[in-house]
DNA sequence: ATTCAGAGTGAGTACTCACTCATTATTATA
DNA sequence: TATAATAATGAGTGAGTACTCACTCTGAAT
């Protein structure tokens, strides 16, 4: 397991139970769920497999958390905060028209801010998005804090900017949805697809902002 | 079980087994597997469930399937085949430059084409999608399939537009990378997010083809 | 020195799992 | 109608499952 792993793992944990302790075998227990969850699914995880593979008692396991499922939503749930986080700071629109006067410095703000986020959380995130479609906990959490709070914020505006004529007038979550398909097309080309393809992040960064611009401009080139 | 899914089941069958003559019994048995791996994933889904579900005895299930693994691959294998046929016909690149003149023409069709494909195989597709990079023998599959044939293949076609001076001279791969995205993202949204919303798929078709060919365009428009 | 709280243990619990097999039911052919 | 072949059954199997619990150990407070 990389090193820099280590580094989020027990500021994770802190972020559910605030104020306790977390011991050292707390932290080998989550670590080693994440991997083996991420590389084998939670269903087909055993709970002695990730007792085994973090050198802990199965017991010990079910001290900290009363049953699998709490551990896993105690790996997942922290996570899928993080993932939201940038869009739910207070007045976010008007932060957002002082920072960024362009539509597409935005776009490349959130597209560069969120691939790294990827990047550094890739073993937790394959694991949400593999059981967010079976575990009603987790799709509730999902629903809450992106459906309702990501994409209505992103909504808003995208409807700014198509009041200041930078962006064509079509449906705001279709053009949500495709400028979301663009990044996450690429982050999880990126990240899980294909990770050892050496990548020119910069380039295709530059190349995404171009097909979104040119995509949702107002003159149509043909 | 809606009438429609029944149509392709048997014939999903006999690609596998030629000759061979199929029950009754078995195709319920398919039937009921679909329904339970895709509600509940391939791992939490035991072969006694299959079996009660199905009206059938446990044992049926491994008369003619000789594992669960085995009966899994019999559902996903040939819908994997099915979801590149379209691009892995004799003289791809021929039968494109003659059928369709403009690139614009090409996405159209494919769009349109892979969309009622994935309506028609939504719950083997969920499945696909969430087995794949757990199972060895899929992902085996997904790699000869999809990245050897497809990608390749429309990577050519990119090229032969962009020779003609249609769209951009960036990597093709990328290029393809962002118009699968976009299609993708539709229809995972479409089907798999949010299939209770009203969709106008003409609408959101015509606005995609917008976005991906002005997208690529060869002169930005600011 | 004694008590106490909680971390850690690992054998044990009831139960479920994928899979088997001897037996019976159904069908096709003669 | 008799015979062969295949389809279907469901109780049975051992390995494995998530989880429990009586217990030990450690370190800090009294």
């Amino acid at each position: 397991m990389p090193d820099h792993v280590e580094q989020w793992l027990a500021e994770l944990l802190r972020l559910n139970d605030e104020e306790e302790k977390v011991t050292e075998k707390q932290i080998k227990i989550v670590q080693a769920a994440v991997e083996i969850f991420a590389e084998k699914g939670y269903s087909a995880t055993s709970t002695s497999e990730i007792a085994q593979k973090a050198g802990v008692a199965e017991g010990t396991i079910f001290r900290h958390y009363k049953t699998k499922q709490n551990l896993l939503l105690a790996i997942v749930s922290p996570i899928m905060e993080k993932l939201v986080a940038p869009f739910v700071i207070r007045n976010f629109q008007e932060v957002l028209n002082v920072q960024y006067e362009r539509f597409e410095d935005f776009m490349r703000a959130m597209l560069i801010n969120r691939l790294a986020f990827t990047r550094k959380y890739a073993p937790v995130l394959k694991v949400m998005i593999h059981e967010i479609p079976f575990n009603p906990d987790l799709q509730a959490q999902f629903m809450e804090h992106v459906s309702t709070n990501v994409v209505e914020r992103v909504r808003r505006i995208v409807v700014h900017f198509q009041a200041q004529g930078q962006i064509i007038e079509a449906p705001a979550d279709s053009i949500v949805r495709m400028c979301a398909s663009t990044i996450v097309g690429y982050a999880v080309t990126r990240y899980f697809l294909a990770p050892e393809r050496d990548w020119n992040d910069d380039e295709e960064i530059d190349l995404m902002i171009r097909f979104m611009m040119n995509g949702l401009s107002l003159n149509p080139v043909r």
